[in-house]
DNA sequence: CGTAGTCTTGAACTGCATCAACCAATGTGG
DNA sequence: CCACATTGGTTGATGCAGTTCAAGACTACG
């Protein structure tokens, strides 16, 4: 199973996927060992990004997707005019740059929240690789269509709901993938500022603020700064639901 | 039932994808005429989609793709409340139907906003012959890129754009779109109501009417009703790059 | 220890929603 | 073919959620 020569410092840096503690959120199921080590041999790097530095900039040519193995990210959308968007967070074991496929250019900037690590994925090589491994073709896809359902999640979000609404499926949404990562479903610190969610959410900072202050007069949340602490689940998922009455 | 020689009613229906004239939307450029004859094969049914019918429901499985050949569609995606959000307006050549790939299930409506006809993609076979034909699953990935892409600049535009500048950057997108399938690129006919144009701008319908009048007001639209004409594009563009001024 | 970045809170403003009336176009049954 | 209903669109008056502007507090970090 493994090789017989001494570990070098290059393979102590790379752990494969095979080992990844990640593994069930970004392959498939049911793959054979072959296909795994063929999978493996693909993510050739790893990478390194510092809190504040990018992992690429729109308009950048496009060559490899990225798996968050630790950390936190967002990919902002600029408009001509200066406008911003924060389109997604991403923390371990999600995937970003899928937006570069389409014209060979990323259409958006991935900046590092935290000191984070990602495997680079060489496009060219996963779309060879999943022309043999029916499995990993399927995987792909989904992801891709995952995230074309997550954004007209966000979309009906943005499109529809109140800022209170917002906070809350926020929250939610947060705290869901935490949990499916083994963290507190009720505790957790935020990777990004008031003003980066009031970008995700469409709202100004200081309504993100005040939002979280009534969530804490009412008895929904503990919260201080970045720590938040979710004391009425229950309550976060009615104001979600709560229509527009 | 129809012999080999004659052709039958079922052929005449029929037009292959290598004769179609939406050719240049749908499928890779440079394809042999092998690739293109087994990509016909697969294209199996048309539908018919009478005005205000579903194409699908949210919720039902998934099995295809859906081409649009002629007429116009919306899709709508429902939270549990009831709330509703357009998610996009499709029109001749572009694909419906790529959220479904994530968990095997529709998660939106696709309702005709007029008589329409798509070509029916059977997703499991076009898996299949995206890992003999690279071209075409090359351009297969393009597009739910290209999805992703567009979903972000929705979000750009309902996270961060008054009521004029959507209303304008959504005009100007319909008529670079229609003047891709060589329509004028001033004057257009509405498929869709003031409430739907409202729901996927994240606006009133009411709001989206008083915009309409303000940029007739202001000469840059002349609007009846559904027909619109554009009579000053530089405006209108002008209003989308505006920011915040 | 001070300075910069982040967060909170208050007060005033405003863009869009809401509510409501009316109009135009289209369809329906007598 | 006309009375009537229905659906979609326009416009006005009013209200409010969220923005804007501003000041002060907390935290982190060189």
């Amino acid at each position: 199973m493994h090789d017989t020569t001494t570990p070098s410092r290059l393979d102590a840096l790379k752990v494969a996927c095979s080992a990844c503690n990640l593994r069930e959120l970004c392959l498939p199921v049911g793959l054979s060992d072959d296909e795994l080590s063929s999978i493996d041999s693909i993510i050739g790097t790893r990478r390194t990004v510092r809190r504040g530095e990018s992992l690429f900039h729109a308009g950048e040519a496009f060559s490899a997707l990225y798996a968050v193995r630790t950390g936190f990210f967002k990919t902002v959308v600029s408009a001509a005019d200066g406008r911003e968007q924060v389109t997604g967070f991403q923390m371990a074991g999600e995937l970003i740059g899928l937006d570069g496929i389409s014209t060979d250019h990323h259409s958006c900037d991935a900046i590092a929240l935290e000191d984070s690590q990602v495997c680079m994925i060489p496009y060219s090589q996963l779309e060879t690789l999943s022309r043999e491994v029916m499995l990993l073709q399927h995987q792909f896809h989904k992801i891709m269509s995952r995230e074309i359902v997550r954004d007209h999640g966000v979309m009906l979000l943005l499109g529809s709901m109140r800022a209170e609404e917002r906070l809350a499926a926020f929250l939610l949404n947060l705290t869901q993938r935490l949990q499916a990562r083994g963290f507190s479903a009720s505790a957790l610190v935020l990777r990004m500022t008031r003003e980066e969610i009031g970008s995700y959410l469409g709202l100004k900072l200081e309504t993100v603020s005040r939002t979280f202050s009534k969530f804490q007069e009412e008895g929904i949340l503990e919260v201080k700064q970045r720590d938040i602490r979710i004391l009425d689940q229950n309550a976060l998922q009615r104001v979600v639901n709560a229509a527009n009455c």
